[in-house]
DNA sequence: GGGCAGGTTCAGT
DNA sequence: TTCCAACTGAACCTGCCC
């Protein structure tokens, strides 16, 4: 294969060593075409060079080095009849790619303009004219253009923007500011597209097909229109790119920016021409490594370079990439509207001063699984799947992700399986620590996490609609009763007895080891991180696995028993009533709703904002999703009664309501999710084998 | 060997 | 003076099971 142009010679490297130092910043933005580019690399070079994070880069780009050497070493061995079958294969792929071009639709992309830093201009206008960034010493978030032109950019850490540009004002974010105008932003998109697809908030996607044949506009005018009207509201100024796809939106509205727009013809000729000497860089979804791989194996700098070296994407490649890499060179992308999308996952992480105090560390890890669990409830979620983050002082990030049976959301939980994880790892020098919880109940089935579900559970058995005791682990109170409702509703809902001792068992298990952290957390304040610990939990780093029936062995027997009975029982009531009692929907909802409660027109004024966000959690929801957003409803008021009544038997009452309620909702899933899935899955399979739990330890092969 | 689930990394904002 | 973020979705890789 050829070399890669991009590639300095040695010689020039050892010159110019800044040159092969590339960064994310390497990246043009809008506003930075008169930059010094030589200058700014130098600089951030400079900065940077000699530091723990530059060795750490130069780690990484070895690493893709001696990828792109294996690849080329793969490339050579292909013989000429393994290149002509390639090229067959990639050859057909492009007419059946091809087939699936629709021009018929019109997106719309658009994107704030420096949108925190004009936020900020907006609210103090005496830093209009200024070079101006968000952010704080370590990082920024967006710099104006004023600050652009000095070579200063998002994701640059302050002290190097401040060497570029030593006038640099620092301004922190602000994110309730952000969403205020965010929010007004997208009135003004729902007006032109109601199901429009915000992508954060300052950037969404719009199929304006409809409003142009409606109002007989072409897609131009309707953009400019648009743009106007955004200003007229907010003040702030964006940029706007139509073209026949999602893909060629995006790139179409960085063109103009700022402030301007460009519209791309829905036509094949239009959008080959487009493509052809477009940058592969441009793409979404094409970043530093994959740009590096794509140019120094392949020699591949432009979209069109895709279709040209179709053969060997398709031989070395995945048949996913190799469709996405020719897509691309056929300038094809995404024209539907998807259905709402639910989160995934969620997670946090902080950064801190590199340390290997085994204290501090699980002290940030307890204050991490603390702001995860608070924020899981907020939006009642609970998930399997535990990831834990961790950045080496030598920038070296490493990920470890445990699957449990149950789902959690309790503090304890998530701090119980973090440990577990954290432990496995030490002892070590971190500089940060993250947490993140997905699979969420449901997302296997394509339905993800709808909160009021699982929130509803929580109030039938708690009677917290909160949340709040929800998680809060006790050993025969919520937690147990949890495990048993957050089991995936696909599972019917008549338990059977062993599988119910079964999972039992596990929360006590976990209770025990809950115990065993708490009794480190209280040594840990006490003898500076040295734990003083009696079970099994591992602490040095030394055991990394946990065996379960160790621990188990704890609990009192009498108290499986005893919770055994006690999930069967409303198991049991809660499917009774549910067999027997499966009224009309919309009558019952207007018979509850009789006691005093929000008639359906106070509640769509109260809760949904834009007719398509909740005015109480924030969650969005577009209109045509009525029963989901009568559930939502009910979710709320549920809240609402629980704080306001304190009379119990009327809590009973909704309770049972509600649960019937639930209970239909379930089935209805359940039923949409069955006929979308093959019979008997595997995963059915497993789930219904209960498989002892719970921990298995995976190294990762390649970390940085 | 195909399908699937779990775990890790990349990319975007 | 300050010294490289936080969060999320999705692709990719690997190993296991049937």
């Amino acid at each position: 294969m050829e070399k890669a142009e991009a590639e300095p010679s040695a010689s020039a490297d050892s010159a110019r060593p800044w040159q092969s130092y590339t960064t994310v910043y390497t990246n043009a933005k809008a506003g930075m075409d008169g930059v010094d580019k030589e200058k700014v690399q130098r600089t951030v070079y400079e900065m940077s060079k000699g530091s723990k994070y530059f060795e750490n880069e130069e780690r990484k780009e070895a690493f893709i080095r001696q990828k792109i050497d294996n690849m080329r070493a793969r490339c050579a061995k292909l013989s000429a009849s393994d290149i002509s079958h390639y090229q067959m294969v990639a050859d057909k792929r492009i007419l059946e790619l091809e087939a699936t071009r629709d021009l018929s639709r019109i997106w719309l992309h658009v994107d704030m303009d420096a949108f925190y830093a004009a936020v900020e201009t907006l609210d103090n206008p005496s830093l209009r004219g200024r070079p101006m960034a968000v952010g704080g010493m370590s990082m920024i978030s967006t710099a104006n253009y004023e600050a652009r032109k000095f070579g200063v950019r998002a994701a640059m850490p302050g002290f190097i923007a401040r060497k570029l540009c030593p006038e640099l004002i620092f301004v922190p974010t602000d994110f309730k500011k952000y969403t205020y105008y965010s929010d007004l932003t997208r009135k003004v998109f729902q007006k032109y597209d109601p199901n429009f697809m915000a992508a954060s908030l300052d950037e969404a996607y719009l199929d304006i097909t409809e409003v142009c044949n409606e109002r007989d506009l072409t897609s131009g005018e309707i953009a400019e229109e648009l743009r106007t009207s955004v200003h007229e509201v907010t003040g702030l100024t964006c940029s706007a790119g139509v073209a026949p796809n999602r893909l060629l939106a995006k790139v179409c509205s960085d063109i103009n920016k700022p402030n301007g727009q460009f519209v791309l013809p829905s036509n094949r000729m239009a959008v080959m021409t487009f493509i052809s000497s477009l940058p592969i860089r441009k793409i979404g979804g094409i970043g530093k490594v994959t740009e590096h791989i794509l140019s120094g194996v392949f020699g591949i700098n432009t979209c069109e370079e895709m279709l040209q070296k179709g053969g060997f994407l398709c031989a070395l490649f995945s048949r996913s990439s190799a469709d996405f890499f020719l897509s691309v060179g056929l300038g094809l992308g995404k024209t539907d509207t998807p259905q709402v999308r639910f989160r995934k996952s969620i997670s946090n992480e902080r950064t801190f001063s590199a340390t290997d105090d085994t204290a501090l560390l699980y002290q940030k890890l307890a204050e991490l699984s603390e702001m995860l669990s608070i924020d899981m409830q907020k939006e009642g979620l609970s998930g399997r799947t535990l990831t834990l983050k961790l950045k080496t002082a030598s920038f070296e990030v490493r990920s470890r992700a445990v699957t449990m049976q149950k789902y959690i959301c309790s503090r304890e939980d998530i701090l119980n399986h973090a440990l577990k994880l954290l432990n496995a790892e030490l002892p070590l020098s971190l500089r940060l620590i993250g947490l993140r919880i997905s699979h969420f109940n449901e997302d296997k089935d394509g339905h993800l996490s709808d909160p009021t579900q699982k929130t509803l559970a929580n109030f039938i058995i708690s009677g917290d609609a909160s949340g709040k005791n929800v998680c809060e682990h006790s050993l025969l109170g919520s937690d147990t009763s949890d495990s048993h409702f957050m089991v995936d509703p696909e599972n019917d809902l008549s338990i059977d007895n062993h599988e119910t001792c079964h999972y039992v068992s596990e929360d006590l298990l976990d209770s025990n080891l809950l115990s065993d952290l708490d009794h480190c957390n209280f040594n840990l304040s006490n003898n500076s991180g040295k734990i003083d610990n009696n079970n099994e939990l591992p602490l040095n780093g030394s055991v990394a696995k946990v065996n379960a029936p160790n621990v188990v062995g704890c609990a009192p027997k009498s108290h499986q028993i005893k919770v055994s009975h006690l999930v069967e029982a409303d198991s049991f009531s809660f499917s009774e009533q549910c067999e027997s009692n499966r009224p009309d929907r919309a009558r019952r909802t207007n018979n509850d709703l009789d006691d005093g409660v929000p008639s359906s027109n106070q509640k769509e004024q109260f809760l949904w904002v834009n007719d398509y966000k909740c005015s109480l959690c924030g969650i969005e929801l577009p209109p045509n999703f009525v029963e989901e957003r009568q559930e939502h409803f009910d979710f709320h008021l549920a809240e609402k009664l629980q704080k306001e009544e304190s009379d119990n038997s009327r809590n009973l009452m909704l309770n049972q309501r509600f649960s019937q309620r639930d209970h239909t909702a379930s089935q209805r899933r359940h039923k949409r999710h069955k006929s979308s899935k093959k019979e008997g899955s595997k995963s059915s399979q497993k789930e219904s084998k209960h498989l002892p739990i719970d921990m298995f330890f995976v190294k990762s092969n390649q970390n940085f």
